[in-house]
DNA sequence: CGTCTTCTTGTACCAAGGTACAGTATCGTC
DNA sequence: GACGATACTGTACCTTGGTACAAGAAGACG
């Protein structure tokens, strides 16, 4: 680790003191500089910019800094920006405001040819290659299921705990466990709040 | 590197040579085994057999072995195959046959929570996701929220759980949980699930 | 300088969620 | 009649979620 050279390139070029921790001796740059002065980096921090898009900030970094691995930083993380971090080649996401350590491990994980992407991105990515649109109809996450899945899967999917969903059917919590448990396996989902979302549509199975 | 313990599952148990050498003391076991013995593995290797779809074996190993990471080891590997591998939860896919040096980097970064994954899948995910459905925007939700309080409620309206959004932005669950308990409070939500439920823009707060 | 807010973290506890094992009843099919 | 699927239910147990009490650090503000 210490071989690498680390650039952080931001709106200002200024170094917060966690970057540094992190990383001493790494160069902070602003993203407008027509050049950048000194060893080429091998690795490329980038702090994602409110003012310009994810994928113009990387393709002026890629642009002046060549094939180094870019990781970004984002003060607000989110699915859609760091789908379009990735499509536009950058090989980590995470928070602008992490603890050395984990940018220390983001970084050891990109050295070595990885990629550092969060859990939930990975699920979206992985379900949009079956192309089901945003609106799942019951055809497609309940065709698997039983009627009254169904029925209780929207319910909880409506936030309904297992005792609202009981007195909802007029059966008890037990039986609402069962179904729930029975859902859950059939859709390969690990709780009912990943439930929630492939029923709502944010998410297909 | 040293202290990890190494598990190779594969149709018949027994460790191809170059395996041993990249792990030495790495154990080997046969899919089927009822049971593992020994030491819990910090990671995991399965071998595909073409008797059985890859969901099918890492289910099997994830019931019996737990939440190590699980790299899977293809003898053909293509997109479609690892698709399936990294859908049904795998964090690593490559050749049965790299040379050791690549299964210790491969190693490597799974183990420090990054993904494994090749080039021409990772496009082809990303290409997948030509539609994206818009969320409610933070302006709404997230008026009374602290900045960081926002980051936690996203996480989790995407479907984290308490120690997933700990990894994810870098502090221990304990913290999380204190987030959580003030943006529930107030949103007046009673739990995560319909928090998730008017974030994601099916219900007003 | 004192106060307040925010963020962070600890231990402890209780409720809910989820799983496991086990069982009965009904209905449709062979 | 036997069998399988579905719906329903029990006890028991473990994990996760959420709350309570407690506390320190850092930054902003009067």
């Amino acid at each position: 680790m210490g071989e690498s050279t680390h650039y952080f390139i931001s709106e200002k070029g200024d170094l917060l003191p966690r970057w540094q921790e992190a990383f001493p001796g790494a160069g902070g740059f602003r993203l407008g500089e027509a050049a950048f002065a000194g060893k080429p980096p091998s690795l490329i921090w980038l702090h994602l910019s409110p003012a310009r898009t994810a994928a113009d900030s990387l393709a002026e970094v890629r642009a002046k800094l060549g094939d180094a691995p870019c990781i970004v930083l984002s003060d607000t993380p989110g699915d859609e920006e760091g789908l379009a971090c990735f499509a536009a080649g950058a090989r980590g996401y995470c928070n602008t405001h992490a603890v050395p350590e984990a940018l220390r491990q983001v970084a050891d994980v990109v050295l070595q040819g990885g990629l550092w992407i969060g859990e939930s991105l990975m699920q979206r990515l992985l379900q949009a290659t079956s192309r089901i649109p945003p609106k799942a109809p019951a055809q497609t996450w309940g065709a698997t299921l039983t009627e009254r899945e169904r029925e209780v899967a929207q319910a909880v999917a409506c936030g309904e705990s297992n005792k609202g969903v009981a007195r909802q059917l007029g059966i008890t919590e037990r039986t609402v466990k069962a179904h729930v448990g029975a859902i859950l396996e059939k859709l390969e989902v690990p709780d009912r709040l990943r439930l929630s979302l492939i029923v709502n549509g944010h998410r297909s199975s």
